[in-house]
This record gives C-alpha cells, structure tokens and sequence, in this order.
DNA sequence: CGTTGCCTTGACTAGTTTCAAGATCAGTGG
DNA sequence: CCACTGATCTTGAAACTAGTCAAGGCAACG
C-alpha cells in the first residue's frame, strides 16, 4: 500500500533503527499496527498494563502524569519520531504516564514481547534504545536542576525555548509553537501555576518580545528570552 | 588473590550482571581495575572526557552538578554495586556530574570501549542497563514531579525516606543514615535551602519524631515522616 | 447567541529565601 | 591535653516570590 510504503521510509531513516539489518526491520515493520489517534484523547492510559510499545508517525502527543492527590506535570512532549510507551524497556508492567494527542495524530503500535525480542537479537537496536533513554534521564536531570535552582520566569523561559527548538516554525515577525499550548501547558512543564505563566507571558508581551494567544505564542525576540533563561542572579 | 575473590563474588550477583555468561563475565573481571577513593574526593570530575565507567564497590557516593551559575544539585547518592559514569550509556562524551565519596570508599573501573563491546556481544546486559537506565528515568521523573509539586517539608521528609531506606541502620530507639548527611546536602536533594531544612529538622526534633546532629539524623518516627510525606493539601 | 473553556488581572496570603548573628562541635597543632 | 579554627547548624527578622482567591473578559463552538 502507497501510505504503508511512505511511512515505511520514514521509519527507516529514524535514529533508534539505524543500523538495524534490513530483514529484521522489514519483519519489525509487518507486525507493527497503525493506529489514529484524534486531538485531545489519549493513546493509552497511566496504570494499564503495558502490552504495546508506540512510535509517533504523525502529530504530536504530551505525556502527563496525575500525582496521589491529583496534581498534573507534563512529563515530556512526543515528537514525531520519538518511541513512547516502552514500559518493558523501563522494567515496569504498567504504563507510567497518558499521552495525549495535541493534535490530530498518527502512531504505530508493536506487541512489548517484540521489543525484548528484537532487543536481544539486535545488539544495535538495544544499545540505540539504551542510548534515548540515557537522553531523556540527561533532560529530566537538567528540568530537575532548573526546577531546583531558577526561578519561575527563567524556567518559563526554557520550557518555551525548548517547545520552539522541537517544533518552531516562521510566522509573521516571530516563531510560532507547530501545536497549541495552553498555559497551563506551560504550567505543568514547569512547575508553577497557569496564573504565574500568564503573567510573566503579560509582560514580556507589554516589552514586546512575545504575543500571547488562545493555545499559542508568537515568539518575536527569540535571543530576548535566551537571556532571560541564563541570567545569573 | 583474596581480595580480588571476595570481590568477583559480590560483583557476579549484582542485578546488573544477571544473565551473563561465565566466560564473559571473568573476561570483564579481568580488565577492571580497582581503586581506593578517600572520604571528600572525587572519582572525576563534571565535564572531564568519560574515558572509564565504574561500579561502586563499598562505601557511598554522592553525586552532584553545577549549574553555570555556580548552584549545586545532588543528582543521587551512589550506593553500593550501583554503576555510576556510564556516559556513554547516555550518548555523550562527558561525564555529566561529579561523584564524592561522603566515606572512604572502593570502585572498579573500566574503559569505556568495553561497554559498548560487551554490550554489542551481550544483549542481557545491553538490556539490564537500559533498565536500570530506565529505573533512575522513573526515578528522575518521581523527584520532578515531586519537586513541581510538593511543598518543602514533604519533599524532605520524602527524601530522608529515601536515603533511610537505601541506607538506614538500627540505633538505639531509631534508624539512621548509614553515612554523612549534612543540612546542605539534603537542601541540595530536595532543591531548598539548609536554612529552611535546618527550621524544618528542628520543628520534627522539638515533636519527637527525629533526632538531628551534625551531618546525622535520628529517625525515631518513621511513620509520622511517612504521614508528612504523603499528606494531600 | 448562549455556553464553555481559556486567559487576564487585582488583592491578599503564605511559604521560602535572604540576610545576619551566634552557637556548637570536630579536628588540629601547640 | 587544651585552646584555636573552620565547618556545621540554629534561629530571628525582613523581604519577596509565587500561590491562592476572586472576578471578569474574550474567543470559539455548537
């Protein structure tokens, strides 16, 4: 099939499977399944039992977590391309965390049992693996540091950064986010409450550097927030 | 020799290595090299060239990060027969911290081309680093969540949880921290001030449920500090 | 065109940090 | 063995950041 082809070849060149021999990928490919996931509900649930492994195609997911008494962080964004729910590869059985889709989205979805298998067959695609996660321990230690030592209005300023860098496009005068973010969004990305994110996006909008949006931000002076996020002080 | 027995021994059971064959496993044991680290010394530095990976024998470790402007976090304390400086692991050239030895301790290390060896040929251990890998994600994840979450005194009285259960010893009418805790490093766990855990210690002291002193504590309460932890509003 | 969800803003409050000073303890060198 | 010294810890008071409470505005959607 024509779609089945294209996201073939797109799957192919994504990092986790370089250097995966081609009949191991092509049998990976053949059990995989595809699955739509519309705006704003969720592929799975936190606490289910993992069964299946996901690959973002299309669209673009956050995977929240609820704490005890109901609180709500946002653990990461999912960009196209990047593996989520790999429960297995965690040693859990259960799902940490609910993806839920931003926007219309598309995802392929293998057995868990695959992803042990394969691994111990492709030294390359464990080692790959071994190796995203090992990037997203480095991300979470750094939003760990930020959380502990800036203040609230720098770590705005990183988390709008980091939305930017993964999924900035032109628009008139600026950079917009490819996704709406509400500001609770940015909330729960940094710890703080939709309130605080308002204001401090208020008032870099009175100096002219942003435009605020219902789920959006025109980002008009990029290196402006830069320097809020590193000042010292 | 003797030493070197006792220690293969202990270092055969570890999680880590479950699974590897014998002939492996010596070939590893053969090229580690061992090395005495005093109590307030570095095994290497934050940013230094990741040339060894290493386990941690006996003793314990702390490990910490600056920030660009100069404030330290306590990334995790290192207990015994944990792995800790696998940059390459997390696909970087750099080791991201520096690990302290808070007592005189003991390490194996190897060169890092041997990780990537072992672990091309050894896909159960390629595999049980990735979950352990894995399991200090979720860790990271726990303490973010905590962090953005939490107010101060739950997030002390969760991380003395913690290092009591990594490493609590029975004493008269309590537990204690096997090691040298001081004020300033839980401040550093728990993204605070010593000020503010040194207020918080003392108000548990003049209750009864602690015990401090310098660079120790006296757990005679746990479950009250449970109480504390998990205490919604 | 009303209802719902999202965003903004003001006033108030409270938890923490900052600043400052002093107490206490451990180890060191005479 | 004891005074000295540096590190650690405690505590008070002031300053402030950010959260909470409350109300209203605005835009989208059915």
């Amino acid at each position: 099939m024509a779609t089945e082809t294209i996201i073939k070849t797109l799957v192919r060149k994504l990092p986790v499977f370089s250097g995966m021999e081609e009949a191991a990928f092509n049998q990976l490919m053949s059990h995989g399944t595809q699955r739509i996931v519309p705006k704003n509900s969720a592929v799975f649930q936190q606490g289910e039992e993992a069964d299946l492994f996901y690959l973002l195609v299309q669209g673009r997911l956050k995977v929240t977590q609820v704490t005890a008494d109901g609180q709500q962080i946002i653990v990461r964004v999912v960009n196209p391309g990047d593996l989520f729910g790999f429960a297995m590869a965690l040693g859990r059985k259960d799902y940490p965390g609910t993806p839920v889709a931003l926007v219309d989205s598309s995802v392929l979805a293998w057995p868990m049992e695959m992803m042990s298998d394969f691994m111990a067959r492709n030294p390359t695609l464990a080692v790959n693996t071994m190796q995203m996660i090992g990037s997203r321990l480095d991300a979470a230690h750094s939003r760990i540091r930020e959380i502990s030592t800036q203040e609230v209005e720098q770590r705005v300023a990183h988390a709008i950064i980091r939305l930017i860098s993964e999924a900035g496009v032109k628009d008139e005068g600026g950079i917009r986010i490819d996704f709406p973010v509400s500001r609770q969004d940015i909330a729960e990305l940094t710890g703080t409450t939709l309130h605080t994110v308002s204001r401090i996006i208020s008032h870099w909008q009175g100096k002219g550097w942003v435009e605020g949006g219902r789920k959006s931000l025109l980002v008009r002076d990029l290196h402006r927030l830069q320097q809020i996020a590193d000042s010292d002080i």
